[in-house]
DNA sequence: GGTTGGCACTCGCGTAGACTGAGTGCCAAC
DNA sequence: GTTGGCACTCAGTCTACGCGAGTGCCAACC
C-alpha cells in the first residue's frame, strides 16, 4: 500500500493520515474563502469524504491538539494555525490560473516592451493587480549584466560623477569627491582605463584594472573602483513595490496595517527578507517564518526569475496569511516564467 | 476702528466678525486636537473670549448657517467644514516649530550630505517623520540643471543607450532602437556632436545641434534629441513619497485608506496634483480643493524649493483634513528653506 | 474499534430597552 | 446684546436576553 503509486505520496508532514489531511485542507480552504471560523458541518458539506460531522469533530480536536488548528473561542469553528497553513501549502500541487487571469498575463506579456527597469516596474504592477496583493520585484541589476562602458564626468572642480553602463541598459552612478581639482584629460584617461579593464566583466567583480603609471590617474581609478563597489552594494538591487494599497483591505486593525506598510517603506528590509527566504530554500514563508515581527499576519510567496538560465532577480507577493495560496503560487510561477522568457529573448535579439 | 493698527487686519474672509472668527478658530483647533465634535462649553473654557456658552451657541448656529461648521447630529458639538478649515488656514500667521522639531530639522541638515537624489529621498523621509504624515518631494531634475555630457553606448547590434549627465549629478537615460546595425565610431561622433551642442544647456531646451554632414550620424543625433525630449517628459520629475504608512492611523475607514494609498501609487497623478495646486497659487489645498476624489478627506501643504534662486522642485505633505496646519505649514516652510539653502551651497562649492 | 446520532452545554452576536450625559435651541430676564 | 435656566434630543453605553452555530461527550450501532 505504501508503494501504491496512486496514493498521494507527497513530501508533506507524514504524521497526518489521509482523512485528517483532507479535513485540514477543507478547513484551510473554507477559511481562506470566508475568513470565518469553519465548523464541522461546513467541512462535511464541502468535501465529499463520506463521514458525519461528529467524526469530523473528533478529528478536529486531534488536529487542534497537534497544533494545526485553533478555536477563537469555544463554540466557534476552527481556524488554521501557522502550522496548518504550512501543511496545506506543502501538500499543494502545481496550481493553475483561471481563464481571465491567464488572459490578463498573456495580454500583458504580448504588449510588454521597453527597458529593463520599466519592464520590471510594470510587471510588478501587473502582478499586484493580478493577485490583489502587494507585489515585489527585485532586480539583481549588478549581478545579471556586464559592463559596457565606464565614464567619468566632471561636475565641479573637485567632484566628478562615475557612470557605469551595463549590457542590460542599467546605469550605475556615484559621485566622487577629490581633495584637489581634477583635469578633464585625467578623467578621460582614467575612464578609458576603466572601460578597457572592466568591459564585459560583472560590476560586482570589478576589483582591479591595469595601471597607467600616472599616479594621479591611478588614484582616480582606485577611487572609481571603490565607488563601483559601493554602488553595487547600495543600488545593486533594484526594488519595485506595488499594490501596497491592497493591504488596506487585507487587515482591519490599523496598527497591523501601519506596521506592514512601515516595513514596506524600508526597501532594504524587503530585499533582505526575500533573499533570506530564498536562501532557506522556501517558496512560501508563512507568518513568523518571514522572521519579521510586523509580518506575523502575512505570507510571502517568492520565485526567482532567470535571464538566459541565470538568476537575475526575484518576484514576490506579500499578502495576508489567509491568502489564496493556490492562485498566488500559480500567479507567481507563471509571471516569473514568462518574465524570464521575455527577458532572455530580449537579450538575444 | 477699521484703521486701528492693533486690530487683526488679515486677508481672510471679511464676512466674519472677530468674535465669530475666534470661535471658529477655537473649534478648528480643538477638533484638530481631539477629533471629537466641539461643544460650546469646550470653546469657552479653551479661549478667553469672555462670553458665556449660550452666546457661543448662538454664534455657532450662525457659523453653521454660513457653512463653516456642521453638526454630525443634533445634540453633538460642531465640526469644521472644508470652508471652516479654509478660513482657519487663511488667517493663520507664520507658525513656529517646537524645540524638539527644530532640533530634529537642524540635526538632519547639519549631517546631510551626498548626492542630490539621495538628499531628496532622505529629506522626504525626515519630513514624513517630522510631521507624522505622508511627505512628497518632487525634484524638477530636468529643469534645474544643465547638460554636462552626452554619451551613446552600444548595447547590442541595433540598440544603444543614450546617457545624459547633468550638472546636478542626475543621469537621464533611454535606449534607442535602430533599424540597422550601428557602428561604435558612428555612436562616438554622434555623442561628441551632442555633447558639444548641448553642453551647459538645459535638457528641456535640447532641441537641435549642429549637423555633421554624415547622414547616418545626423540621423542618430536626431533620434537622440528625440529620446532626450521623451526622457525629460517621462522622468524629468523625480518623485519621492515616504510615510504612506502614516495614513493608516489617520483614517479608520479601510475604503478611504485604500483610495488614498492607491492614488499615492500613481506617482504621475501626485506630480500633476502638486503642480496644479501650485499653479493655482495655493499653499494649502483642503479636501476637494485638491481636485481628486480620493483625497476628499485629505489636505495637501506644498512649498517650492529653490536652488540659487530658481525653482528646483516642490516639497509637500499630505495628511488628513484635520491635520495640524500650523505645525505642518511651519515644517514645510522650514524644510523647504533649509533644503534650498543646502542645495544652493552645494552647487556653489 | 471506529463511527454515528443525540444531547447538553458554551458563548459570541444581534436585538431591545433603559439610562446617561453631552450638547443643543429657545426663552425670559438682565 | 448677553446670559442663565430649562426642556429636549440623541449617540453611546450597559444590561438582559434569546438565538444559533458549534462544540464535547456518550451511548448505541455496525
Amino acid at each position: 500500500m505504501v508503494d501504491d503509486p496512486t496514493s498521494p505520496d507527497r513530501p508533506a508532514d507524514r504524521s497526518l493520515d489521509d482523512r485528517k489531511a483532507a479535513i485540514l485542507r477543507a478547513v484551510v480552504k473554507a477559511y481562506i474563502e470566508t475568513a470565518q471560523p469553519v465548523g464541522s458541518a461546513n467541512v462535511v458539506e464541502g468535501g465529499a469524504l463520506g463521514v458525519s460531522p461528529a467524526t469530523v469533530r473528533s478529528e478536529m480536536t486531534v488536529l487542534e491538539r497537534e497544533g494545526y488548528l485553533t478555536q477563537p473561542h469555544t463554540s466557534a469553528g476552527r481556524i488554521p494555525t501557522q502550522r496548518g497553513y504550512r501543511f496545506f501549502v506543502d501538500q499543494l500541487g502545481p496550481g493553475e490560473l483561471d481563464a481571465a487571469q491567464r488572459r490578463q498575463v498573456r495580454g500583458f506579456f504580448s504588449h510588454a516592451h521597453g527597458e529593463l527597469e520599466e519592464m520590471l516596474r510594470s510587471t510588478t504592477r501587473m502582478l499586484a493587480r493580478l493577485t490583489s496583493t502587494t507585489a515585489v520585484v527585485v532586480g539583481d541589476v549588478a549581478d545579471a549584466a556586464v559592463v559596457r562602458s565606464v565614464q567619468l564626468v566632471g561636475l565641479s572642480a573637485r567632484t566628478c560623477l562615475l557612470v557605469v553602463v551595463l549590457s542590460s541598459g542599467t546605469v550605475l552612478k556615484r559621485s566622487i569627491e577629490r581633495a584637489d581639482p581634477i583635469d578633464d584629460d585625467v578623467l578621460a584617461s582614467a575612464a578609458a582605463l576603466l572601460t578597457a579593464g572592466l568591459r564585459d566583466k560583472r560590476p560586482s567583480k570589478a576589483l582591479a584594472v591595469g595601471l597607467s603609471g600616472d599616479p594621479l590617474v591611478d588614484s582616480i581609478v582606485a577611487d572609481a573602483l571603490d565607488a563601483i563597489a559601493h554602488t553595487v552594494a547600495e543600488s545593486g538591487h533594484l526594488v519595485h513595490i506595488e499594490g501596497a494599497s491592497n493591504m488596506a483591505e487585507a487587515f482591519d486593525a490599523a496598527s497591523t496595517l501601519h506596521a506592514v506598510l512601515g516595513l514596506l517603506e524600508q526597501q532594504m528590509a524587503v530585499v533582505s527578507l526575500i533573499e533570506d527566504v530564498l536562501d532557506r530554500g522556501l517558496t512560501v514563508a508563512i507568518g513568523s517564518e518571514t522572521g519579521l515581527a510586523p509580518l506575523s499576519e502575512c505570507s510571502l510567496v517568492v520565485a526567482p526569475y532567470r535571464v538566459d538560465g541565470e538568476r537575475a532577480g526575484t518576484i514576490g507577493v506579500l499578502g495576508p496569511t489567509r491568502m489564496n495560496y493556490e492562485e498566488t503560487l500559480a500567479a507567481v510561477a507563471v509571471v516569473s516564467n514568462r518574465l524570464s522568457r521575455l527577458l532572455s529573448e530580449g537579450e538575444r535579439s
